[in-house]
DNA sequence: AATGAATGAGGGTTCATTCAT
DNA sequence: GATGAATGAACCCTCATTCAT
């Protein structure tokens, strides 16, 4: 990679990261792409080199984030030695929503955003192609010896449930802190798993 | 109600249902206050005599639009003499989901804005206030014997479950259509019961 | 007319005198909406009140000032009482060379728009609907008493030699001042005009 | 010519050739120096070792193409052996109609760039200054036996004729087509001719 | 000579808001 | 209360031009 293209990379590097801090501050509507230039200190016309319009810097930045949190949660997993599969499944839940206590603004920025259709249909750009989480979890379901029925079905509907419990419970504490809830949170999806599985 | 208090609350539903086509066709930060209304015919300055921006007109818009369709579902209830509990909640969850399926525009538009809070923190106007949702389930749950541990969280977590899954289902045919899903989050929601169930 | 609609009149026709200036000045493309309406002493959202862009400002100010320097002519020519139709369209024709050598800045912006298109397919507003020149030169004709084969060619012929000799004579004094070239202009023209003539 | 010189010569060809497609089909104004360089194939900065802007550009390229298309009808000229003076200006106007028709991007390229003026003060190249047609008209001229007076301002008078004409029939049909229209644009340059020549 | 990433001035356009009528 | 012409700040985006490579 020559001097030119290190220096493109950093370039668009910078802008992601202006942008994310902005847009977790005042939103992706208030956010002008003059705003975003500024923070990152490079001309206007430089940003759309890089991006089409602040839309698609959203997407992509959502896709990064996104899938980053989820890469954590399965390199953290691959350090552990969990047989069990419902352990398994808590402990990445519990990874991704640690993750998200840890760092409002993610929440803030994912919400919404992580969804079931991120994962199958996210353009990811190639850094991330390594990454294909519907194939990760078929591999696991194999692994183990547990049968679902529809088991994309049981994802989505874990995934839908978390995605909005989670910001409700951290951003607004709203029916209860995270830590409240979380035993609940983890029944009702021990109720789910169970109403999945076969025989 | 005078005549001239009349006219103006005609003003005020002609705006309404102004916006409310133009932020389900074109979304919030597209619509302008000049869209509204010419599309309502009546001049920009009117706009300012009953609303301070097109964020709180859209507030007040959500507000109603969610209430109201809860408001059917309970109403539709009332009609029916379901005394088993779960059938009782499948009742409402099917109804609303149906609204939600006949109404593309409305499910737009409540996307994002059926959630646990619109019930708890919602600013409701005078109309509105008549319909307590939580009182409601409150003593829906004594009528039935069956007792929850943390009935409040139980009926967070299916909400949530719920506004996420509908919305991916029926807008995005993701992960498939709603016929095709429902039976699946209808088990679902018996396997959260089941677990927030005592003895 | 009420005050208010005076007051709108009055600022159209500060932006198209603003304009015409510029454009005379600085060429359309120089111009920019900017420099008219500071010219023009309005704010800038001011100027799509009235106008689509700068294009269609400049299309219907050349409809106007090409109109007004015939309908100049053609009153000039109703105080006279000329007989002869020669003399009469020698008499229109110097009318409007007259015009032009008065003004350069007219000059300039009529040409390559004084065309007999610009007759024929001109969007006039209401104003200038009163003067519909191809109409008139059929009256005219049919007043005198010569034939011509296709009159309509006979007067594309004229008008099309006369923008264009006039251009060069008047602004760059090429190949002649239009004072020394008039009669040689006057001699082809009768040289056109007796070739369309019927026995 | 060494082997760097060709390849320079070669990019410039390259550039021209690019400008002259955008230019016939945006305009000059929407052209832009990117796309140039993009339909050309060379880097932004090469463009600049050429020309100093887009309308350094589109003069010359204007000069080469009406020289051209001049050149074109007086060495199709050569080849035929007229020697009646009205047949030969008849065959080059002719001549030149017939490309202006059979090649729209080169009529509404020339439109408006074709006049007396570029003959007389055009900058041509070094590779155009074999033709001087002031000077070829004048020698044409002795040769025949007709005496004009002012042959130069009868040449400019026909010339601007066929400008405006050409362009309105070929172009937009107007007042005809040039099928229809041209044993009138003959009649009348007939006319033009009686009236200038000498007894 | 050739490149093309970077620049940033400045264009067009929108639109919330005001205020005289 | 109701109007809608007028405003002008602030947006998005383009593109001629430069310059390190």
């Amino acid at each position: 990679m020559g001097k030119v293209d290190n220096n493109k990379k950093q370039k668009e590097t910078t802008l992601y990261n202006a942008a994310y801090e902005l847009f977790s501050q005042k939103g992706l509507t208030k956010t002008t792409i003059s705003d975003i230039v500024n923070a990152a200190g490079v001309a206007k016309g430089t940003f759309y080199l890089y991006f089409h319009d602040k839309y698609d810097l959203h997407e992509k930045l959502v896709a990064q984030k996104v899938t980053g949190m989820v890469i954590n949660a399965f390199q953290a997993l691959s350090r552990k030695d969990l047989n069990n599969f419902e352990d398994t499944v808590f402990f990445l839940i519990d990874h991704i929503i640690s993750q998200l206590e840890a760092d409002h603004v993610l929440l803030n920025f994912v919400y919404h955003n992580l969804s079931w259709s991120t994962f199958t249909q996210t353009i990811l750009d190639d850094s991330m192609r390594q990454l294909d989480i519907p194939t990760q979890l078929d591999t696991f379901l194999l692994q183990s010896n547990i049968h679902f029925e529809h088991p994309e079905f049981m994802f989505f509907t874990i995934i839908e449930l978390i995605e909005g419990t989670a910001y409700n419970c951290i951003y607004y504490q709203q029916p209860a802190a995270m830590e409240a809830y979380r035993p609940y949170l983890h029944k009702a999806i021990l109720g789910i798993i169970s109403q999945f599985q076969i025989s």
